[in-house]
DNA sequence: CGGTATCGCTTAAACGATTTAGACGAAATA
DNA sequence: TATTTCGTCTAAATCGTTTAAGCGATACCG
């Protein structure tokens, strides 16, 4: 495998300066066409594919390569239906703009992923990340904006948790004679389906559950309702498997919920799941609510009732915020969906 | 936003040469124990967060980058489990060696796409890829692994696609009564669900689909049964909304089969579902068979009779490869999974 | 004690492109 | 005819590293 040919040789062999391959392929009004007609073919004749990544970015100072951390793991983030959404917003419009996207994970913190921190022009970030990345990265001075958290005054984009939660809330309440239960994730740190305790209640945490959990507190309490801890459950992540437990945990225990809230679809759909299997009737016996509205919450039987939010529109939204620079915080839509099962 | 401070900056300030900085980043042995220390501290305390990516690249002409190339799009990509699976054991593999992994797919080409090409030190491409990314980054002369397709002598990961499909519709078909038919994807370019036509089956391609179609009628064909074109269904994706536009297409014909070979278990899985709206009894009335072993299929009912393939250890098996410099083609092992559906 | 490793660090030459200032000839203007 | 303008192209500096080679000083060996 000998060495791959560089502008220098291409230049060479045309008889043309490198300037002028450079310009060929990144300045087309630097020379007559003709030129750089005859330059492109050549190079394509000769096995030049274009500049040297590493050295076009050396010398320009920059990569056109933006960076989506993200909170989770590569392969769970690519199975939550949102994060899905985000990601593909976000390479759309960067795809747009000539851009290439680099994801990371803030769980890893491998040498060979703190030196590629270096390498793009730009950082989105998904969740409040996890890892020692935060601060490296903010320290590099390159532009960020961070998705469904905020952090000082880092440009964000954001949803109106509180808002929506409530309002929802006071949709699904009857009145106070509801039990009314919340499944969520990421209150705690902990990585096991936990009840929370009084104490839990006090944490201050400006994770985006936290303000979900305040405005379905905020809509019961406008009912006369309250959620105590107890029927709080707390998931380590947002996946079925977890929710289904946390299903049963609140299903099968004395006081049974005749409504439990949850911080998305993926929970609600799993304990539509559960309920069936234990026969119990929706809304009869149980109601459901769910957040984000994803595809298969519109299919289900029942049709979830739900909050809804654009997800590939969140990417794009994020994406165009980082390549424009915007320094404001900014809100996506929100919306209600109202459907059978509460 | 001034400009970020360099390995000469920290070198001029710490009072040693830019080597010693580089190697205390790089080459532990080359200096004291001490002076590492001291440098590393400074530069931390000087926000020096290690070797500019570009010019670290440039020079050692190695970027520790690794790209996967997925023929598919991102999202869809992301949501198929086999391609989450093999992500997952990829990433893996890279993180424990120090790489870091860049996705592409090859249905994008855009300019910053063909520039960031010439960035990794070495390519996984899953799947044939579409576009003409694959003419480009061959030609860069870069190593390269394929998954699940063979190029010329290109090294390769594959599964025994005609064997363990042949055994598959062996196990599977009762006698020579049987009405079998055949549900993949990618058979054709078409992009909708359609049936195969005689023309159709005339086709010579590698797609791994021809293998297994091949494998199911040579099975078939020992069991003296054969599978007609017109019950042979093309899939554009391994999707399930498409699964069962299929799947109603062949349950709602005249000739109702009673056994359908899918190519996935995503397939067979939404095979079942339509199965259970037409009251069809699975396999009284319709007998099933996958391919992969998801973890749905497992917790499907009737536990779908399927093949099994370790997408994790295939993953990490690729990236093993390019790594290692193998040059040999392998493959991977499956296993065939008798349960309920069959 | 002379010669040779070894250690710990520095010097200086690449790596392959972009970019700026300027050279050059031809055409337009005075 | 002399001067300016314009469109093209070139020469040379530069980007921030890595790395081979080199260099004094100390340690080791016969």
């Amino acid at each position: 495998m000998e060495k791959a040919i560089s502008q220098k040789d291409v230049a060479k062999i045309i008889g043309v300066s490198t300037a002028t391959v450079s310009n060929a392929f990144n300045r087309p009004d630097q020379l007559s066409t003709e030129l750089r007609q005859r330059v492109l073919s050549e190079c394509a004749k000769l096995g030049y594919s274009g500049p040297h990544f590493a050295a076009r970015s050396l010398r320009s100072g920059r990569s056109d390569v933006v960076c989506v951390m993200l909170s989770d793991t590569l392969s769970y983030s690519f199975s939550d239906p949102m994060a899905n959404l985000l990601l593909e917003g976000i390479s759309d419009v960067l795809a747009e703009n000539q851009k290439q996207m680099l994801l990371m994970s803030s769980t890893i913190s491998s040498d060979a992923q703190i030196r590629a921190e270096t390498l793009p022009d730009g950082f989105i970030f998904y969740g409040t990340p996890r890892g020692s990345s935060f601060d490296r990265i903010l320290s590099l001075g390159k532009p960020c904006v961070t998705v469904d958290f905020t952090y000082k005054n880092l440009p964000s984009l954001n949803v109106d948790n509180y808002g929506a939660c409530c309002e929802l809330a006071k949709a699904a309440i009857r009145d106070k004679n509801d039990l009314v239960a919340v499944i969520g994730m990421r209150f705690l740190t902990a990585s096991i389906v936990k009840r929370l305790s009084k104490q839990d209640m006090s944490l201050p945490s400006k994770e985006i559950t936290w303000s979900r959990l305040l405005g379905f507190k905020a809509g019961a309490s406008d009912k006369g309702v309250d959620i105590v801890s107890d029927n709080i459950i707390h998931l380590h992540r947002n996946k079925p498997k977890e929710a289904e437990i946390a299903a049963r945990l609140l299903l099968m225990q004395e006081q049974r919920p005749n409504l439990i809230l949850c911080m998305s679809d993926v929970i609600a759909l799993a304990v539509c799941r559960v309920a069936q299997q234990l026969n119990l009737r929706i809304p009869e016996d149980l109601r459901v609510t769910g957040f984000d509205d994803i595809e298969e919450a519109r299919h289900a039987k029942e049709g979830l009732t739900t909050v809804f939010q654009n997800g590939i529109e969140k990417g794009r939204e994020a994406a165009t915020m980082l390549l424009e620079g915007v320094t404001e915080h900014r809100k996506v839509p929100v919306e209600l969906r109202l459907r059978g099962t509460h």
